[in-house]
DNA sequence: TCTGGGGTCCTAGGACCC
DNA sequence: TCTGGGGTCCTAGGACCC
């Protein structure tokens, strides 16, 4: 028998609000919110991070920034400032990795650390774990929270039972019955869509899925059915990965207001199109195919794509062809909410793939 | 109540090749 | 005269995650 495999999952607590409070101690008896500018109730957009004051305001991840304001009109509301946080999260990814065999960065404020070998038991993972949020909290000044277990899953799900400056071990004879009476929709991987669906066949917590039919889930779900069931039962294979190329690199907006200007859409494409070619330039990375994703005011969401005969690096190539795909799919009427140009089938560049495009062109 | 922006993975149909 | 089977690439849409 394989021994376990020992894994930490880091989460920084309500990182993007907790920053801020750190950047500005007087935040911390307020309720604060970061997230899109209210604009007085009339604000697009969301909340990114509320800190535990704001929660009791009933404000969440994720919720319309209207709804945030009028939950709570006396509230710091702050629009992200993403550079800080990434310098922040830096630092700290900087420190965790020094305790891992394998540390994968999932995300700004999410960390895993395999540490197998490096302990010999759940009990000194743990104290490892108490060090841990120790020296963040001690080099850094921002409290994370901590979960142990035997795979990814399960850390992860743990990482989130207690909070603020929590640790949570799940040691492998207890993770059935750990995850068992979670609602279904606490699960990773089920979302609202999966749960609903789910509670209709009366499965309605992770100790039900745990037992349903892999078959009949199969059926109704595809491969995710089977796998949903594994989770359930607390088993994932995937290992901690330092780093993985990026397959598509895009950027979208909302508008302030839904428009039908050409003008106003045409400009948003060159933006947008410049700043995804300047993070290909960055990583040194060709691009083949090109998409474009259209929101009408409705919600209803189209995407468009064509691939070039050729690889490319070129800026003009993005512009051109994000364009033409505007033009094919838009009436020149409907009020658009959301424009966004995307690239994939991205290769890493080398000397001779240039001379290809040139001849094509 | 009115829904961001960055991504990944899966499905399904059609074109095309052997 | 009724039209295989496998594989890959492309496109569009959808669920999910942070």
């Amino acid at each position: 028998m394989e021994p376990p495999r020992i894994i930490l999952h880091v989460d920084m607590d309500y990182f993007f609000a907790q920053v801020e409070e750190r950047e500005n101690p007087e935040l911390k008896n307020k309720p604060v919110i970061v997230g899109a500018d209210p604009q007085e109730g009339r604000g697009r957009g969301i909340v990114n991070t509320a800190n535990y004051i704001a929660r009791e305001y009933g404000i969440r991840s994720g919720i319309p920034i209207s709804r945030a304001y009028r939950l709570c009109k006396e509230g710091v509301f702050l629009q992200p400032n993403f550079a800080l946080y990434e310098k922040v999260s830096e630092r700290i990814m900087k420190i965790l990795r020094k305790f891992a065999v394998k540390f994968e960065v999932a995300g700004i404020d999410e960390a895993y650390l395999d540490v197998t070998g490096k302990v010999k038991d759940f009990e000194e993972a743990a104290r490892l774990a108490e060090k841990i949020k120790q020296e963040v909290y001690d080099k850094e000044k921002i409290t994370c929270s901590i979960g142990v277990a035997p795979n990814k899953l399960v850390a992860k799900m743990a990482s989130g039972r207690k909070k603020p400056f929590g640790l949570t071990v799940v040691k492998p004879e207890d993770v059935k019955k750990f995850l068992a009476p979670l609602d279904v929709d606490e699960l990773y991987g089920v979302g609202p869509k999966s749960a609903a669906v789910l509670r209709q066949m009366n499965i309605k917590t992770v100790g039900d899925l745990a037992k349903a039919d892999p078959k009949l889930l199969q059926k109704v779900f595809g491969v995710i059915g089977p796998r949903m069931v594994a989770a359930a039962n607390g088993i994932d294979d995937s290992p901690v990965v330092e780093y993985e190329e990026a397959k598509s690199i895009g950027r979208e907006v909302t508008f302030n207001e839904d428009t039908n200007n050409r003008e106003i859409i045409l400009n948003a494409i060159d933006a947008l199109s410049k700043d995804t070619h300047e993070q290909l330039t960055a990583e040194k990375l060709t691009f083949k195919t090109i998409t474009v994703k259209v929101r009408y005011e409705n919600f209803e969401t189209h995407t468009h794509a064509r691939t070039l005969p050729f690889e490319s690096d070129r800026l003009s190539d993005i512009k051109d062809v994000a364009k033409k795909l505007f033009a094919e799919v838009w009436n020149g009427e409907r009020k658009v909410r959301l424009i966004g140009v995307r690239v994939s089938g991205l290769e890493k560049k080398t000397k001779k793939q240039k001379t290809l495009a040139d001849i094509v062109v």
